[in-house]
DNA sequence: TGACATCCAATGCACGCGCATGTAAATTCG
DNA sequence: CGAATTTACATGCGCGTGCATTGGATGTCA
């Protein structure tokens, strides 16, 4: 019964890359032909957008970090893209402040909302 | 429907984010601590070992890119890790000077076998 | 046959990533 | 309190990747 585990393992592996490599391109390319969105900034903005509903998105890079699949320099500089691109702003939280909050500015808000369709397109395009 | 299949594709491409991301470091780590081999170097390796049985696993460039999920420029320069480290070897093709054939050493075959059980003991613990 | 399109593989280049390190702030403990 | 440890984030660095281009070989067609 080994054996068949480890049939079974290599079949579901190859199904595992297959939908990864085609929906994770698909969703960068249109991202940024769409958007000039990476999919690890969408992801930030995804994680802010939801993370703190409507009212000023916020959250410590360190919460973000742990939701996401992304080391802790990418993160920091995924985010200085994002600044730079004026999406995001980082403030200094006053009661640690070795900590940085994020916030959505409302171009941010509206870039996500704006790319969050194309985002679920090709979600649904490649596993439904 | 459309708004609940939505859902079903969010909560599934996590999922697949969740496994392809723990399996595909794990893979990444023990292959390189293990055997010093790189993922897709190990993919190579895997490819030419299933095309061509024992004799002498033979495959052309082409083929193998078309297996795997690698641009042709890195593939390209994945090959001639798989050189320099003397598992692989290029062979000009006969018949059309355009193709390299790519083929196993003995020194290849060898790295490979011994890589196997690890790869799969990875797939295993993260897919079964 | 000669001009042009197509194909295969290698390479220049820019970019995003992870690892290791640096800096500053907070926490722990003698 | 003060030194050592730990935590949060930024940054230097090397590496592997994809895109675009190049060079050489093949195919096509008038």
């Amino acid at each position: 019964m080994e054996a068949a585990s480890g049939e079974d393992v290599c079949v579901k592996w190859s199904e595992t890359l297959r939908v990864y490599h085609a929906a994770s391109c698909e969703l960068e390319n249109e991202l940024q032909a769409r958007h000039g969105l990476g999919l690890s900034e969408f992801e930030v903005l995804q994680i802010l957008s939801r993370c703190c509903g409507e009212g000023g998105g916020q959250a410590k890079m360190k919460d973000i970090e742990a939701e996401m699949y992304l080391s802790q320099s990418a993160l920091s500089r995924t985010v200085t893209r994002l600044e730079k691109a004026g999406l995001v702003t980082r403030a200094a939280c006053e009661f640690d402040r070795r900590a940085n909050f994020l916030m959505l500015t409302p171009t941010g808000q509206e870039r996500f909302d704006a790319a969050k369709p194309t985002h679920r397109g090709v979600l649904v395009k490649h596993l439904a």
